[in-house]
DNA sequence: TAGATTGTTAATCGATTAACAATC
DNA sequence: TAGATTGTTAATCGATTAACAATC
């Protein structure tokens, strides 16, 4: 329990890959799959494909292939993607309003449950039948460990405070500001402006060819 | 012109980071920094600072640091944040709009200045002054580099070859599908079911503490 | 000049890949 | 059994980091 035997990061970001591409064979009614083929979905190596299961275990059947409902299953497990996860939004402005009603979060089994704001015009009002609650008043504990924060980026730090606070132990940050929160929260960020800005780099590499 | 002298994929991922420290101290005044100070608001090294930058060139002065506006502008002459950029968004649904009205995007110079969908039903009005065009009727090469597509994932393909037809060079692809592009074009995925599903497997090691 | 900090080299670390023995 | 494909080891590759000579 103690020993970490660390597992890549890359290898985590890619378990939601193969998991979507195990879901579309599920989907086509195939029943086994060889890392050769699921890889070629995925965009990478076979050898990779195998050496990342390789940490969670042995889910395939040798000289046969991987048996896809039951890796499926494991993934899922893995991943937690097998159960619901309560999420609630800080930050009702357009981004916010958009991934309330993103369809792919249900279909993965997360819901937005609760949403909060600071402006007033926007408290009280409903939107997709949930009330929007005054984020300096939340009281109690939340019943989600997931935050969704989508406020100026000014009021990032303290949003994120205020939900690890709450409850909250994850986070999904698209303020684009670094945040800091307590200890045994973890973060991702989701920087728009900085995906078009790699892109814009590759563009003027591209002009050379 | 030829010789790559290949620039890690890591490495052009942290200049928007660091492009977004510099403009902070730029705005605080701040005329010089050492690679201390500005790594470690980026979250980085300091060695990882440097070694970042030495694939572009030298920018600092030796036992001083860097000035602040100059390296700023290197790196937003480096990553072509120093003009601006026209951007087409194909699929007007709820992130469609919501990307639409980002205000991230102009204040790094990025600009939408078309859309386009499949629904009759919003062919023709307008969204922020835009009128959305039927996707399957485009006449002309658009003036855009970029394209963001926030389609259905069972569209995203198709819609990826138009806007490559089209001119597009570039593309933010937001419907968890992967692309396959034609030559030259490059392609970034933003997934935000999987940004969630990271975070529930981490969510599930954090437990263990 | 003395002190500070860069730019760069070399060492370390970690992730990817190829190769193959194990085994279905 | 013969053929196929896994799981894993070892080799390769590439990125991060520490250390320091160069130099402001």
């Amino acid at each position: 329990m103690q020993k970490k035997s660390k597992i890549p990061e890359p290898t985590i970001a890619r378990l939601p890959v193969y998991f979507r591409c195990l879901m579309d064979l599920k989907n086509s009614e195939v029943t086994i799959v060889s890392s050769e083929e699921l890889a070629t979905r995925a965009g990478v190596k076979a050898s990779q494909f195998r050496k990342d299961l390789s940490y969670f275990g042995e889910f395939g059947i040798q000289g046969l292939g991987y048996p896809v409902l039951h890796l499926l299953d494991r993934i899922s497990v893995i991943m937690q993607l097998n159960r619901k996860h309560n999420a609630v939004l800080a930050g009702v402005g357009n981004l916010g309003n958009a991934l309330i009603r993103y369809p792919g979060f249900s279909r993965w089994g997360f819901h937005i449950t609760r949403l909060f704001d600071k402006d007033p015009a926007k408290i009280g009002t409903i939107v997709e039948g949930i009330t929007i609650e005054d984020i300096d008043k939340i009281t109690g504990r939340l019943n989600a460990q997931i935050g969704i924060i989508t406020v100026p980026p000014d009021a990032a730090q303290e949003t994120a405070e205020l939900l690890a606070e709450m409850g909250v132990k994850a986070i999904l940050n698209f303020t684009g500001k670094k945040l800091e929160p307590g200890h045994g929260v973890v973060v991702r960020n989701v920087d728009l402006t900085h995906e078009l800005a790699i892109l814009t780099y590759h563009l003027s590499t591209l002009k050379g060819k």
